[in-house]
DNA sequence: GCCCAACGACTGCCTCAGCAACTATAGCGG
DNA sequence: CCGCTATAGTTGCTGAGGCAGTCGTTGGGC
């Protein structure tokens, strides 16, 4: 076993890009918490307030965020029973159902917000001059573009991307 | 709710950092599949192999993962079960037990390193001129040394901070 | 019009991980 | 020396989420 692996550049790069990540997750969960919210509840109600109708099919719902079919039903089951969100049917066709955004699930979303940007912008978007910021998301927009898993791809940054076509109905 | 809230350029950059995070995981994961081994196995015998020994107390190896002492005795536990590692008591505390690589497990890292090593060239660093890269790196350092959770933190990029001085034993 | 493959949602079962409670040990103050 | 508090590790319980299987629905081929 090679000590010298472990320093290889590869290897402390990722650890630099996981490591950010991880410190934000926990900044954010900590906010989140404070409005009675997990990460995914907010992805969730994020992802479905910027859908034309504040409403999203469940499968569509799956694709934007990096849960499985099982995992949305299971979420919109919680989200639903603390009246976030509720289940409406789609009258084109019976299989389907939206998940839709209550006005309580709106509200809490606006009070989550204002913290949410507070936070990127102390911990992450601020501690960068412009330069090095715009440095940082295109190498960033970079990588993502290749590794871009399809499935949770687009949304964020082409926000209108699937919302704008949502797959029928 | 305002719509143009979504298109905010600190959303959009969480998004860029997530989302790259997010692809590189799966990638990984499924190379660490193909040897037999979550990301979680992976990260520990790592951990552990960097340090004196191939050693670490279960607290030790606690702080350095993203896992909760409950969680390492259970990751532990598996892979104890499979042959990846050891637990030796520690002479000095009886309190404390020592995680201890196997040869297996050294032997199944030194399989899974190399291929770990050309999907990080592959999809992340090798997508980048080398000037861009620094930028980018710069940019993570700075924001990781601002988020540092503490825990998880330094060993990856400062790998023999807490190895060289393991808490006492 | 009928059949059948594909699809959307849901459920059972499983694994993983955290919290809190518990046990054993260590080390300090009196 | 005794007791008290802090620490290391483990365990019971819980919730989250994935996979695979199920059921109802749809739409295309004939």
């Amino acid at each position: 076993m090679n000590q010298n692996v472990f320093d290889d550049p590869r290897i402390t790069a990722v650890g630099l890009l996981f490591e950010a990540h991880a410190g934000l997750s926990a900044r954010f969960s900590a906010q989140f918490e404070e409005h009675g919210l997990s990460s995914v509840e907010f992805e969730v109600l994020t992802r479905l307030a910027r859908s034309p109708g504040n409403q999203l099919r469940m499968t569509d719902l799956a694709a934007q965020t990096s849960l499985s079919t099982s995992g949305v039903t299971r979420v919109v089951d919680r989200m639903e029973r603390d009246g976030l969100l509720t289940r409406r049917a789609c009258p084109s066709d019976r299989r389907s159902s939206y998940a839709v955004v209550t006005a309580a699930g709106l509200q809490r979303l606006d009070e989550t917000l204002p913290g949410h940007l507070r936070i990127i912008e102390q911990w992450f978007t601020g501690q960068l001059d412009p330069a090095a910021l715009d440095a940082l998301l295109d190498g960033l927009r970079r990588v993502r573009d290749a590794v871009h898993p399809g499935a949770t791809a687009g949304s964020t940054t082409l926000p209108v991307e699937s919302a704008a076509a949502p797959t029928g109905c």
